[in-house]
DNA sequence: TTGTAAGCGTTATCAA
DNA sequence: TTGATAACGCTTACAA
């Protein structure tokens, strides 16, 4: 049996209904009273009971994080610092790995302010009333979506990516990626490599592309060893860190050096990319830029739910490492 | 405003609290009545009030994880596995990215029924009315502990892997890890790692552990590099995941092969080990094990507080890799 | 400045 | 088989 109010009302004696004021730090009560309240309050161990806060204040200051693909790792430093930037705005945050549709019920059961879903693949479809009755965003891609959006304009960091090859001299470009029709993610940075392409005045070949049919770092890996064994690019492109971790496997036992054989430019911008055996070059929204728009976008909707906030896109960053060399130190 | 069973009772013709009987499957209420009910409920778009429920009920059929140091890998198949098995007892998880404190805070809050902790370096100290109010389970190491702990029996995995790495032929063996004497769970990694060769006979020379002083990639990395620079060991064990991804980096920059030049084993029984650059032969206890005692564990705590359960040790198992080799073969 | 009492959405007990 | 009603722990008018 845990310590409830009537239980510190009693102990003090005083109300309870003057150790809920003294709890939550209001005007109306005497200091010494409230200092009475608060030590007695501590003695006794007294935790308040969310249940009957939230009950009553149809408020519980928390937000739910959907996040059922917690094995792709480059979303893990972006939960982290979303975390930060919560508590430091005085919420709490509650995690789910299951399905969207099922963590969004729990939430709504707990009575969760907001909630942040991160997609993975495919867009999840939920019933129409969910995103009617609580706040909800979502870190994917935009399309016919009911709920807010942060993205990223995946096409330009492709852009961004093929440009600076040219630049270091390359013209042998390929791409390594999801081509999975569904993926709206995984098909905006494939359209952003034949445009930027083509805006370059460089021809994609048919063998040029690897279509990993997964976001797995073996799916990179089958691709990658693939594409590399068919066609000989000076530059590679890949989808995502996942995908990368496949490809670096793949290079070395094709014994293709980077960047030396090969230059590599990974997609997300994350610090985990200086952690691999070759610290990748990366393209990507900066993690804090990405975390700091979510947070605030979500608060502001939860706030002032009638603000109309529409689907935002994110500029990406080059952020370079070492997996990249300009083609003319090659020869 | 959401509805609630007050809602379906005046739109049913029913009192609530023949709803709240219809909504609960109770055998109390006629067939007929509950089909109109339900149907009501769900034309609606009802969803239960957790809040409410767990108010008067003081249970939530949730179980809370807290789990800050997320960007450590090695557990995120664990975290997938355990929430299956919960999932699958009718349980929900919600997960915590913040310090053991402050999210058990907030889970006693949301009412859980139990919380596990995945405790990281350090131990935890928690007051001690906490661990008294609600049923904690620790994956950590066996101490002082007041509440129960699974625990992996560390020593006999390095004992596993020395004597695995002995057959093979090796006798010039060096250990990479995280000596911080505060962290029980790597210092006894450490001390198997003395004890096994002690019990092979072999000696363990100074310069032959690198303590990484922590336990991201990088402080394996930079460990690493200084051990094999200055002694030159035919095989290595490393701490962890983590430490061992440095390794590899490592030993790639010193031009090291693995195996050929060098075996390694891995602590941590994870499936990542097998996405490494060169596969990880690792020793530790399987994850799916592990999972079905913490969950299982747990349970039985929640359902019956009273049953002593204490720390129990968890076997470790040598799962067989690429990265070690006889060394017959080296010559 | 403090206390009384109503009410949040449920479940559970008891009476009808 | 159904319906009142108390209770869960808390906040918040409103009264004292």
């Amino acid at each position: 049996m845990s310590v409830t109010i009537k239980d510190i009302a009693r102990e003090s004696g005083v109300s309870y209904s003057t150790v809920s004021k003294a709890l939550n730090n209001s005007p109306l009560v005497k200091p010494e009273t409230k200092k009475k309240v608060l030590e007695t309050a501590s003695m006794l161990g007294y935790t308040p009971n969310f249940a009957a806060k939230n009950l009553v204040s149809k408020k519980s200051r928390t937000i739910g994080l959907v996040w059922p693909a917690i094995d792709r790792i480059a979303l893990t430093a972006l939960v982290s610092k979303i975390n930060g930037l919560v508590t430091a705005e005085n919420y709490f945050m509650i995690l789910s790995v299951d399905e969207a549709d099922k963590a969004i019920g729990m939430f709504k059961g707990f009575q969760v302010d907001g909630v942040m879903i991160f997609e993975e693949g495919r867009e999840t479809m939920l019933h129409s009333d969910v995103f009617s009755s609580i706040p909800i965003l979502s870190y994917g891609v935009s399309g016919d979506h009911v709920y807010p959006i942060i993205d990223v304009n995946h096409k330009k960091a492709i852009h961004l990516a093929v440009r600076h090859l040219i630049e270091l001299g390359h013209t042998s470009l390929s791409y390594i990626g999801d081509a999975t029709p569904g993926d709206k993610r995984q098909t905006e940075k494939l359209n952003g490599f034949y445009e930027a392409m083509e805006n370059a005045g460089l021809t994609v070949h048919e063998n040029s592309i690897g279509n990993t049919k997964g976001l797995s770092w073996y799916d990179g890996y089958l691709a990658a060893k693939n594409l590399l064994k068919t066609s000989k690019p000076t530059a590679l492109i890949s989808g995502s860190y996942d995908i990368s971790v496949g490809v670096l496997r793949a290079a070395k036992e094709l014994k293709i050096r980077i960047p030396e054989d090969l230059s590599v430019i990974s997609y997300d911008n994350i610090p985990q990319m200086a952690s691999l055996e070759t610290e990748l070059t990366s393209v990507g929204v900066p993690i804090e830029q990405l975390a700091k728009k979510m947070v605030a976008s979500l608060l502001t909707l939860i706030e002032k739910p009638d603000s109309i906030s529409l689907t935002q896109l994110m500029e990406p960053k080059l952020a370079l490492r070492k997996s990249a060399k300009s083609l003319q130190k090659h020869l």
